[in-house]
DNA sequence: ATGAAAGCGCTAACAG
DNA sequence: CTGTTAGCGCTTTCAT
């Protein structure tokens, strides 16, 4: 069914119908009404395809998120979904599994389908390839440290700060035999992290052991065989930092299947605050950031620049930082208790 | 650009490009090198609108499922999507809450962009949606029970069986006192696994208790809240069975909270088996599903069923169903005790 | 093997 | 306020 049908069952032409449906204002209320009853008795719906033609707007949005099983990501969609939703938008969620090649592939279908916008999450993606969306009319916002550091709209936390503050917490519960395990993506962001920690342990005198600087898969049995290398040390650390409560967990659950105890033989530092963190035994102490918060106002951004484009007037970069903050539970000891390790 | 600019600068018509992208086999080689030389240099993209105007056909399909905060739906889309990635499909994900109006709303957009498919996970559509979507042309599968129990293409798995499997290892282990919460979606699994449960309690000739069943948010903090209503009864039950590992994870919370041992005091049966469940202190006893699996099964079916669609000849009415069974870790105690009890 | 031209369904400028 | 009509970019007959 189409649009000539309505019109003709209507007895108006086409270009009313259109007007009815687009610029309502503009027809007269009784054949409005009828138009609009037919419209519905009949169920029509617009075609999709012939609308988009007209006007290459799709109301659409892509969303890059490296991996849809670490739940930090599934917040950040989940933020950026509920505005998107909220203000009439549909998203399209791209799990790009942290490879560039895959995101690649995903921003040429995106490209494709003439989506208005896009919000890459912690991207490997180069300057390049944003060169080559916005080119194609593609507003793109970042979240997270990416790759292509180019001068797009960011929303982002102090990742250096945040991993200053928990390797200092380490140290204040009076660790010094402190190792850190990092994720192979987001590669930027753990970048910073490392310099947070490296910054810490420099602060403190401390003086920094290759061997507990590990990389690995940022998931739960990455953090899993990462430990296993750690406790295998002949100098094994005893307070683990790592740069996601993924890899917290793993990591708990190698230190458990060797028989130690934490927090008293070894601690453990998260990363990210998710859900899960706090049923952990013991309860993980992590880094909380505000995921949820992240995806809002990314996607905000990204409406913003969608609409201001439309508009015609060029916005400004902007950046958004957010804040971080230590959640301290039990898995890195109390700080009652230093004063019983001195 | 478009193809009449490709057009002229390879001095060939605008439907000869059409060809050398739709049907190259009847274009000479050496023009069709031309033209693919153009259009690779100038990065020539058809226009997605134009091309469904013409074919109708968007190589997307649609994947509803209730919650994306729920690991076990997560590893469902993620085998779904790896599908349709596979096959060329473009994979919207729709987060419906589980409320039936979101879903609605959902489906909706979904038939203006004129998907091919969709898959509803759990759903609460009743058989009229259904029929709504087919009348447009889209095909359906279901994953899961689902409330319009229409005589669509399913894939399942036994929910009574599982129950009942679960309950009876509950038994096995010498509980008699066995509550259960189950999640207020996905409302047609929990019925079945409600029936399971019972049957499996008639059968051991234990009398039903009205306060052993509970419904509750399929979530954490609903385990949370159910397990404390439970533990507050005056005849406390010596073991709960879930039927989502997420309430399972609140249950575990809240017992801990009560300074009550697991499995010793109360013991605690989770359902869906996902990647944390043995993470958690102690390893969560659960019913494993397939997950990956379902989601994977879903899409090929759905594939199927749009590309013979295609062809013309109408597919026969399928279901899959597939196998659950027990995992026994930690959380309901050791079958080697079971003569301790006795 | 190629080109001309008729649509696909809708929007918007233009004319009345 | 409403109708006529020319596109939007592409595919596909139908000729040649």
């Amino acid at each position: 069914m189409n649009i000539k049908e309505i019109a003709r069952k209507a007895n108006v032409s086409v270009a009313t119908v259109s007007r009815v449906l687009n610029h309502p204002e503009n027809v007269a209320p009784k054949t409005k009404e009828r138009v609009l009853g037919i419209i519905n008795e009949l169920g029509y719906k617009p075609n999709w395809f012939a609308r988009g033609l007209n006007f290459n707007k799709t109301n659409t949005i892509g969303l890059l998120i490296p991996n849809i099983l670490n739940p930090a990501y599934v917040e950040i969609a989940k933020g950026a979904e509920d505005v998107a939703n909220r203000k009439g938008y549909t998203t399209l969620l791209c799990i790009t599994e942290g490879e560039v090649k895959k995101e690649r592939k995903y921003i040429q279908t995106l490209i494709d389908r003439r989506i208005d916008g896009v919000i890459l999450v912690s991207s490997l993606l180069e300057d390049e390839d944003v060169k080559e969306m916005k080119k194609q009319g593609i507003a793109v916002v970042l979240i997270g440290e990416n790759k292509g550091n180019s001068k797009e709209p960011i929303v982002r936390i102090d990742c250096y700060a945040a991993a200053f503050m928990a390797v200092n917490h380490l140290l204040e519960c009076g660790h010094t035999q402190i190792a850190m395990i990092y994720g192979r993506v987001p590669e930027m962001e753990n970048k910073n992290k490392i310099e947070g920690y490296e910054q810490a342990l420099l602060e403190a005198g401390i003086l920094k052991n290759e061997d507990y600087l590990i990389k690995e898969e940022n998931t739960i049995e990455g953090g899993y065989v990462a430990a296993r290398k750690l406790l295998g040390l002949w100098k094994m650390p005893r307070a683990i930092f790592t740069t996601s409560d993924l890899l917290a967990f793993g990591v708990i659950d190698a230190i458990r299947d060797a028989d130690l105890t934490i927090p008293d033989e070894i601690a453990v530092m998260g990363f990210d605050n998710i859900r899960m963190s706090n049923l952990m035994e013991p309860k993980l102490t992590t880094v909380a950031l505000p995921l949820h918060r992240m995806g809002l106002s990314g996607a905000r951004l990204l409406l913003d620049v969608i609409e201001s484009k439309n508009d015609g007037e060029m916005m400004a970069m902007r950046e958004i930082v957010l804040q971080s903050k230590l959640k301290i539970r039990k898995s890195c000891g109390h700080k009652e208790r230093i004063s019983e390790i001195f």
